[in-house]
DNA sequence: CTATGATTAGACCATGCGGTCAAACAGTGT
DNA sequence: ACACTGTTTGACCGCATGGTCTAATCATAG
């Protein structure tokens, strides 16, 4: 993965950042709206009103524009989930600000996320395994996981399985992004409230101003 | 949806029923093994054994074909859960039961619904949108959510927004059967558990040998 | 002006797809 | 023997895909 057709290491030259950046959006526009299936190289090159050559002169191959669109968008959202992260002290609000910066990253990017879902969804390699989902550890609910146990060593959490109650918050917050193209009255700012305080109940969280 | 080139009503012959149970089961291999993209008819035809012009004797169409899936795995399953819920009384119960008989469901079947995932999130007519996710009601969602609703007028539950919290606990359903293709070590079992102890606390049911 | 490298368009290709079709085969009643 | 219906095959078609290649364009440095 992560291999470009043009030299990327030291001159990126000023069209080829502007035309790999145009791509990828014209590339998650039509993940976005079309699935998986709908986003062959030919429509987004139509999308982008540029040749597909063009395309394949930025990117190795369609391997190399999906696994660079995963790459930017998993990194916009780690970088903003980390410095949500960092502003908060106990763990209790480390979960709670994990789960709001999520939902509030797919407000802002629905797209970005349809898109990667989609794509790692999907992706499959030759031998018809996914090509983008970790097979034995998945990091990102590796680090969610590490969270709620943080939570329970200290003493401030329940008892409760926390790999098993990470798979179960995560799959609230990665539903989300399916309910909002699928339903145009989605609230998501209810949804919110309403995982947030799902997750306080399941955590056990000792919250003075909570406590019924 | 739902024609068949040789006549369904009347007098489904031997050959006919055994060969399209079988055919369905064999798409349901394949997609659950190579995703949608990898079911093609000409691999499921190979899977069978057979010419692929059988499958569509057989089946008007792929779409036929996966809409028979669909609906035939659809049918077993609800008609499962039915049978479950058939045997509790309080609106608690229902919903513990409806939790177990799902994942339930799951474990002894997970092929098939890994395959109606597969066809459900990947199925789109020519113009893009998805051909099976319901876009405004989704019956599914919305019989779990009248469950949540009839405990909470019948004063057993706490007070959330049923609407919101069905869909948080029916993802967090639909992802097991995800888990179990990624990771062979997923304990459904457990999983099971730690979710019905989540459900507990979030509906807020009053059990007495749950109290803490 | 010219040479050079970056960039682009468009023709082209092999492959796989869903689907059609004509012909052959198998059984069964007459 | 015949016809008839159910069943199966393999050749074939139109189409879209990801990808390659050649030639043309553009900008800029000499």
């Amino acid at each position: 993965m992560r291999s470009n057709s043009v030299q990327t290491s030291s001159n990126p030259t000023f069209t080829e950042s502007a035309r790999r950046t145009q791509i990828m959006k014209c590339a998650i526009e039509v993940l976005a709206e079309s699935g998986y299936s709908g986003a062959s190289l030919a429509e987004i090159a139509r999308r982008a009103g540029i040749s597909k050559s063009v395309v394949l002169y930025y990117f190795s191959g369609k391997d190399d524009l999906l696994s660079s669109v995963v790459f930017d968008v998993y990194g916009r959202a780690g970088q903003a989930i980390t410095e949500a992260l960092s502003h908060e002290a106990s763990p209790g609000e480390k979960i709670a600000a994990y789960v709001r910066t999520n939902l509030h990253f797919l407000e802002e990017h629905p797209a970005d996320i349809r898109a990667v879902v989609e794509i790692v969804s999907n992706a499959r390699g030759s031998d018809g395994t996914h090509s983008f989902v970790p097979q034995g550890e998945d990091p990102v609910l590796a680090h969610f996981e590490q969270l709620l146990r943080e939570g329970q060593d200290g003493g401030e959490f329940r008892e409760f399985d926390p790999h098993h109650l990470a798979i179960i918050i995560r799959s609230a917050i990665d539903t989300a992004s399916g309910r909002l193209v699928a339903d145009p009255s989605f609230d998501l700012a209810a949804y919110t409230r309403e995982l947030l305080s799902v997750v306080e109940l399941a955590t056990g969280i000792h919250r003075s101003e909570e406590s019924s």
